[in-house]
DNA sequence: AGACGTACCTGACCGC
DNA sequence: TGCGGTCAGGTACGTC
């Protein structure tokens, strides 16, 4: 699930339950995740206060008391529930309990997510965050960025706008889905599309995701689903799974056309309309 | 440095 | 109903 708008939707519905708020009961259930919760995770996070929540890409920051930020990586299947205090779920790997007495827990059934703890002073340089690039919310997100990030490359556009050092926080889905808006074919090589190209990327880029958060904000307004879950809405997208459909305002017969083609890059799904998309 | 394949883990789904 | 194969929105790492 967890690309940038579901991860900014994630930190938008943690901040009224967790900013201000004290971490007053922490229970590991299980420590091995992607990568093994540092050292005494629990007990080191237990009772400080939250100071702020912010996003890089698909990271999660969340400052505490003592000078610590408690990174967190959803990985591919990681969600934060409420509604513990009704009974934990198989794959609740952690859960936090606040000094309002909200429960939340850490729900991932398949262990792609990930969590650090990193001194606030020295945030940047953690090796998961140094290599980020530009975070497409940001101002440092433009065309020149866009083009200087992808100059030489000689491998396929979609797959050099998910490398997380181009574009932090693009995922697979929302990659089709910006390459549809710009009307760009994911298999061009990502060096050399021309300047004008790469304006209309980046802003379509800019616009699909803050389409899809406006879409997790609105769908949220309750901000617990019925799920529990936080930060899973529906979402209607345009190419992404709709191999054989036409697309969106296409005036061409999907049953002669073919419609929407599915190809695989990188071992990963990509999804294009070949008629609108050079 | 960049590009590519593979590994990690569980669940859902499909065809037989 | 059961079983095997395939696929899934993530990153890391080894190799070329």
């Amino acid at each position: 699930m967890p690309e940038l708008p579901e991860v900014e939707t994630v930190r938008r519905g943690l901040l009224p339950a967790l900013l201000g708020r004290s971490l007053s009961r922490v229970v590991v259930r299980r420590a091995d995740l992607r990568f093994p919760l540092p050292s005494d995770f629990g007990r080191r996070i237990e009772g400080r206060r939250v100071l702020a929540i912010e996003r890089r890409g698909k990271y999660l920051l969340i400052g505490l008391t003592g000078g610590s930020v408690w990174l967190v990586h959803l990985g591919m299947s990681g969600s934060f529930r409420f509604g513990a205090d009704a009974g934990l779920l198989t794959h609740d790997h952690l859960v936090i309990g606040t000094d309002a007495g909200t429960l939340i827990a850490f729900h991932d059934p398949r262990r792609f997510g990930f969590m650090d703890l990193a001194a606030a002073d020295a945030i940047d340089r953690h090796p998961r965050l140094a290599g980020l690039g530009a975070d497409p919310l940001s101002d440092g997100f433009t065309p020149a960025y866009l083009r200087s990030r992808l100059a030489g490359r000689r491998s396929a556009l979609k797959t050099a706008l998910m490398d997380q050092a181009v574009v932090a926080g693009m995922g697979n889905i929302y990659a089709s889905e910006s390459l549809f808006r710009a009307g760009l074919s994911p298999a061009r090589a990502a060096g050399g599309v021309p300047a004008h190209a790469l304006a209309r990327l980046t802003a379509a880029i800019g616009a699909v995701f803050a389409d899809a958060i406006a879409a997790g904000g609105s769908s949220l307004k309750d901000h617990v689903q019925p799920s529990g879950e936080l930060g899973c809405f529906q979402h209607s997208f345009a190419v992404y799974d709709r191999a054989g459909q036409p697309c969106p305002g296409c005036t061409c017969d999907a049953a002669v056309t073919g419609g929407i083609r599915r190809i695989v890059q990188g071992g990963r799904a990509t999804y294009y309309c070949p008629r609108r998309q050079h």
